[in-house]
DNA sequence: CGTAGTCTTGAAGATAGTCAACCGGGGTGG
DNA sequence: CCACCCCGGTTGACTATCTTCAAGACTACG
């Protein structure tokens, strides 16, 4: 909110110089591990639709998004795909292949994007030389963790309007983050992608978005949206689900 | 399955000398590392009911289910809670709280259990000396994240019998993994436990049981189950799920 | 043997998935 | 340059599934 808005012609492949470094990975980092973190950054763009990996694929790479956003996706065996997170500019991805060198998920470019690639094998050999580094992923992985825990779960259930309002305030949150407004924005995922997110069909997703344009909580054209209601949007978002499952206390 | 069933009462405080060790932390770490370990590891016990940890509180340690189960969950402001993962012997607990020091979700034991207890403050310690443990945390954490992704995604949708097969062939295979029966076992959680876990109402988790039951696929009492038809079960878990949402590749 | 918590089953009502038609904009090709 | 087409989005009608409320059965435990 207090913070200037990134411009994105300023963007460079050094992090010392990078208007996201204070929200990305060199977050904590002093000078020295910066150089080094530098030294090993590549660049990469992509394209709407374009791949920046698929499932079982060999990894290579984190990426950090630079501009643009992402989304990632997991594909069953029966060919149907579950989108699992959406990913804006400071945003690591890639984190899945951590476990066996091997991505787990897809992750495809919803508008023209550009992403610094760190290759793991020189990440590797930094982070064992510099341990603040090192916690610093750690810590993002836990973060990450945390964040799909929180959001997929607490989209776990309750009526698709509360999903969504726990899903556009999760947006808004990021982007205001990032300096911009986080009161309007642009959803630059489809209909169909959010309503796979949320666990929906693209139809109920047009649905819950019309009722909340017609209850005078948002504004709606195409994918600019205009959050109007934040206090109604946090109270549906945070509205009492049906799933009690209390247990008392020991 | 041609692992033999570990024998409870032969778990140790030590490492070296525990049935879980091929399976847990200390899976392909040298002998010196992990006599290493062994030095860090404490030991705790807990009844139904108790809480190893809970939402906000300090954390001081990684936890490693030695025996029994616990259920992990989050707690809406409001005051409802949803389950985010059942954790048996082997399984690594409290990740979350690697992000900030503090926990984001709690944990409560469904039987008695034993857990070995992992000092933060030492385990770093170890790790920054140990580069190969290291790795194996962050293998962990990633298997965790993708884990999180494949199961509480795939459970994202499709009907409430294609969920709760889902689920069953997880803990399934993790008790197999075990080298209990796979086909045999008793569910140590509720069925308001299970239905939280899915996104769903005791209720209709029951009638899912009843449906899968009535259709010979398993036979229940309680909370034993025997899986009789595992190709029907698998048969459901991959159910083409409704949700399009294809992409033309590029 | 009684009680409390868990589980099952029934019936009614709500939510969201499905099928289908239509609209509108951007891109393509004539 | 314009017309057409394709894709994404919206809306409507119907239906399946799940939630909710309620009552009763079973089990574990005191």
């Amino acid at each position: 909110m207090s913070v200037k808005p990134i411009k994105l012609a300023k963007l460079r492949r050094s992090c010392s110089t990078c208007h996201l470094r204070t929200l990305c990975l060199p977050r904590s980092l002093d000078r020295d591990a910066m150089n080094a973190l530098d030294a090993l950054v590549g660049s990469r763009v992509l394209r709407e639709r374009d791949h920046l990996y698929r499932r079982g694929q060999a990894s290579h790479s984190l990426y950090v998004v630079r501009s643009g956003s992402v989304e990632v996706h997991i594909e069953a065996p029966s060919g149907d795909e579950q989108v699992i997170g959406f990913y804006l500019p400071g945003d690591l991805v890639g984190l899945d292949a951590l476990a066996d060198a091997q991505h787990s998920t897809t992750c495809v470019a919803l508008e023209t994007s550009n992403l610094c690639t760190l290759p793991y094998s020189r990440l590797e050999a930094l982070c064992s030389r510099t341990p603040k580094l090192n916690r610093q992923l750690d810590s993002l992985l836990a973060r990450e963790l945390c964040s799909e825990q929180q959001l997929l779960l607490s989209l776990g259930r309750r009526g698709l309007e509360q999903r969504l309002a726990v899903f556009l305030l999760d947006l808004s949150r990021r982007w205001g983050t990032l300096g911009y407004s986080s009161a309007r924005f642009r959803l630059t995922m489809t209909r169909g992608q959010i309503a796979s997110y949320l666990g929906s069909a693209p139809e109920s997703v047009s649905r819950a978005f019309s009722r909340l344009r017609e209850a005078g909580v948002v504004r709606l054209q195409g994918r600019d949206i205009h959050l109007l209601d934040m206090a109604r949007l946090v109270e549906l978002s945070v509205a009492p689900g049906p799933f009690r499952h209390v247990q008392p206390a020991s």
